[in-house]
RNA sequence: GCCGACUUAGCUCAGGGGUAGAGCAGUUCCCUCGUAAAGAACAGGUCGUGGGUUCAAAUCCCACAGUCGGCUCCA
């Protein structure tokens, strides 16, 4: 049975927006020919396969770009990414700013000269002899075959059934430009690129994602069908670099990192500090009324506990170094008493664990539920460090919950509901689940335990009716995890809480509890933390409102603006009258002007302004603006001051007029 | 930790071997004003830190620190 040729790509499909085509569920270039009884169905450049075409012909165009600038530079792999590409390169000396423009400009020229992509089949033979001068790609070729077929970025070189090179050819006089190991499919032509891409930035990056492996340098770039989407994209990336909570925290005067203290070591400003407490205390009224009960632990302590924990064993290098202390040394340098090593915490963990060990526990207590804000230290790499999100100082609102076996499924869908709950109080009201399963490579406990205990976290995540995003090898060596992702107002997810499963620390700390039927037993533990950190919740509420906290939360809830400082006396009196309603609020007498004072506050995103001259006054009124402007003006005193306090306690957004 | 870029007044930034500049913020004066910037004066910096080159360094070189963008890591 033989099928007849009848077309290719080309003579299919005359729409130019196909880029390439899927046959029989396969991406393959529009030059391919399919017989009659393939299944064929044409890929277009704005479809997500489409999008990755497109950007994986502009690495390609990229490397060329680069080897025709210096044929030296030895060439690593080049896939499309989210929103891009990147291709890593092995230059002799790293890329400058101006080697990135002289090389955008050079594949403005290749994109111009429309060179088009020819697939070619090769013998790995016939490869390693092709690409002798590529080390990175012969290291490729000698994986391909191996287990590693899967979807990772390398698979874009080598992933195929048979190994490709594509050719870059001339399209008027058919001369070879360039080459690339690549698995292909690309776009029919380099012309197609069209002018809706960039280069970015470079960046050191490992070979093969291994920091054992050599650094390469990786050239970033950004690809879209039209110039249109490419500018919206970067109003995209403008708009989240004005939400920055670094850029926010200085503008609004919440946090710093002053050096002295050292990095990843925030202070929390007054503005700052009023804004974190709101939220710790929402969180302490929430932990108190739904069945926590709250425990304090100090922040350093003897080595042997982080020994009983396996802390030390694990996690060692993330821990700052010990304070040797209390030894005592003769003149002739002998050791004449024993030091103890102390250690900043990490983790609370250990803490909780001695306090549920204080004492003999009955099944009675179960589900035992301590929570603490626990300040803990973590040594975390320089480079990793970034603003409030990643810090070597944070406080976790953390909880260590303590069940039975029965009550674990129970306990974790109780704890999901009670975690939406908190975080749409919040305003995050977008959420989906991740279920973080074992890492065969760190983990404790057996299969039995795990297995059990993912099936448990599963099901409790199906029940939920949220998306389930299963992330494999992500848990922790001690036990899975289910955790909570939330989206922001631009769409970006954030990791916040988790609710984690550990069976090896209640072993190692021997914890038990008397059974009903008087047998002793051991209590599983969940570890629990709802905001995460507090730092990092606090960065993500200041990027989510972009600095516009809902009135609750605002650290100047009212500001009084007097039309004259005539007006100001008559403001002092609404403005105390609201202050002894427990309102953040003040005049500002300064001597600007009242559209000066305007501005500033307006500036400063305080939520509520209220206005008064001689109009207002003689009304015994008060006139409101809000954030984007709107007013509301002659509100009576009463009404005005009521109405403020009801938002505050509704924990409402307002940043316009409300209708009265 | 690794690769690269950057670091000038409280903030945003200009300057670039001959000894420091703007706007905003601040202080004082003046104005008394109805919904996003009245006006004036003053004050503010050993140009991240430490070395080096030089007659002379904020500027050039080296080291360190910090920040940023990535990589690796993230209990």
């Amino acid at each position: 049975m033989r099928s007849r040729i009848v077309a290719d790509g080309f003579s299919l499909f005359t729409d130019r927006n196909v880029v390439a085509m899927r046959v029989n569920g396969e991406l393959r270039d529009l030059a391919v020919e399919v017989t009659e009884t393939d299944l064929v169905e044409p890929v277009t450049i704005e479809s997500p396969d489409g999008l990755n075409i497109l950007r994986h012909s502009a690495a390609h165009v990229l490397a060329q770009a680069v080897q025709r600038i210096n044929p030296e530079t030895k060439l690593g792999i080049g896939p499309p990414i989210t929103d891009g590409f990147y291709y890593d390169f092995d230059p002799a000396e790293p890329f400058t700013p101006e080697d990135l423009k002289a090389i955008e400009k050079e594949m403005q020229r290749i994109v111009k000269q429309g060179q088009r992509f020819v697939r070619r089949v090769v013998t790995e033979e016939e490869a390693r002899a092709e690409l002798a001068a590529e080390p990175y790609k012969l290291e490729l070729i000698g994986l391909k075959g191996g287990a590693d077929q899967g979807d990772d970025n390398e698979s874009v070189e080598v992933g195929g059934a048979e190994l490709t090179i594509y050719d870059n050819v001339d399209p008027k006089t058919g001369e070879l430009c360039w080459k690339d190991l690549c698995r292909g499919p690309h776009l029919p032509s380099t012309r197609m690129i069209g002018n809706g891409w960039g280069l970015q930035r470079s960046a050191g990056a490992y070979w093969r994602g291994s920091e054992k492996n050599p650094m390469l340098q990786r050239i970033y770039g950004t690809a879209w069908p039209t110039k249109d989407e490419l500018r919206e994209y970067q109003t995209r990336l403008e708009e989240a670099a004005k939400r920055d909570h670094r850029k926010l925290g200085v503008e609004l005067d919440l946090f710093s990192f002053p050096d002295e203290i050292g990095s990843g070591l925030a202070v929390f400003h007054p503005k700052g500090g009023i804004i974190r407490h709101e939220i710790e205390t929402f969180m302490r009224n929430e932990l108190l009324r739904n069945g926590y009960e709250v425990v304090n632990s100090p922040h350093i302590t003897k080595g042997a506990l982080f020994e009983t924990s396996q802390h030390l064993n694990w996690y060692r290098d993330g821990m700052f170094p010990a304070m040797h202390l209390d030894e005592v040394v003769d003149a002739e340098g002998n050791v004449t008493k024993q030091g103890q090593d102390y250690y900043l915490k990490p983790m609370n963990c250990p803490f909780h664990n001695l306090i549920f060990r204080a004492r003999a526990r009955s099944y009675r207590e179960l589900p035992l539920r301590l929570a603490e804000f626990g300040t803990v230290y973590r040594y975390e790499k320089s480079g990793t460090l970034s603003g409030l999100t990643r810090v070597r100082g944070l406080t976790q609102d953390d909880a260590h919950i303590y069940v039975t076996d029965e009550q674990v499924k129970e306990e974790i869908k109780s704890q999901l509901e009670f975690v939406f709950a908190t975080l749409r109080a919040y305003g995050l009201d977008d959420f989906y689940l991740e279920l973080s399963t074992r890492d065969p490579e760190k983990s404790v406990g057996t299969d039995a335990q795990w297995a059990e205990a993912e099936q448990t976290l599963r099901e409790v995540g199906e029940e939920s009716g949220l998306e389930l995003v299963d992330d494999p090898g992500g848990a922790a060596f001690y036990g899975p995890k289910i955790s909570v992702q939330a989206r922001d107002a631009i769409g970006r997810t954030w990791q916040l809480s988790t609710v984690q499963l550990d069976f090896n620390q209640p072993a190692l700390f021997e914890l038990e509890y008397a059974a009903a039927d008087g047998t002793r037993k051991q209590p599983v533990m969940i570890h629990r933390a709802l905001l995460g950190s507090i730092e990092r919740f606090f960065a993500i509420l200041l990027e989510h409102y972009a600095g516009a906290f809902p009135l609750w939360l605002s650290p100047l809830q009212v500001v009084g603006i007097p039309v004259a400082e005539e007006y100001g006396e008559y403001l002092d009196g609404i403005i105390s009258r609201l202050r002894e309603r427990g309102v953040r609020a003040e005049v500002d007498h300064s001597d600007d002007r009242m559209p000066k004072k305007i501005r500033t506050h307006t500036k400063d995103k305080v939520p509520i302004q209220l206005i008064a001259g001689e109009d207002d006054r003689s009304a015994g009124a008060v006139s409101f603006r809000f954030r984007d402007g709107t007013q509301l003006n002659g509100v009576p005193i009463d009404e005005a001051v009521d109405r403020i306090v009801r938002t505050i306690e509704a924990r409402e957004q307002v940043n316009s007029a409300w209708s009265v």
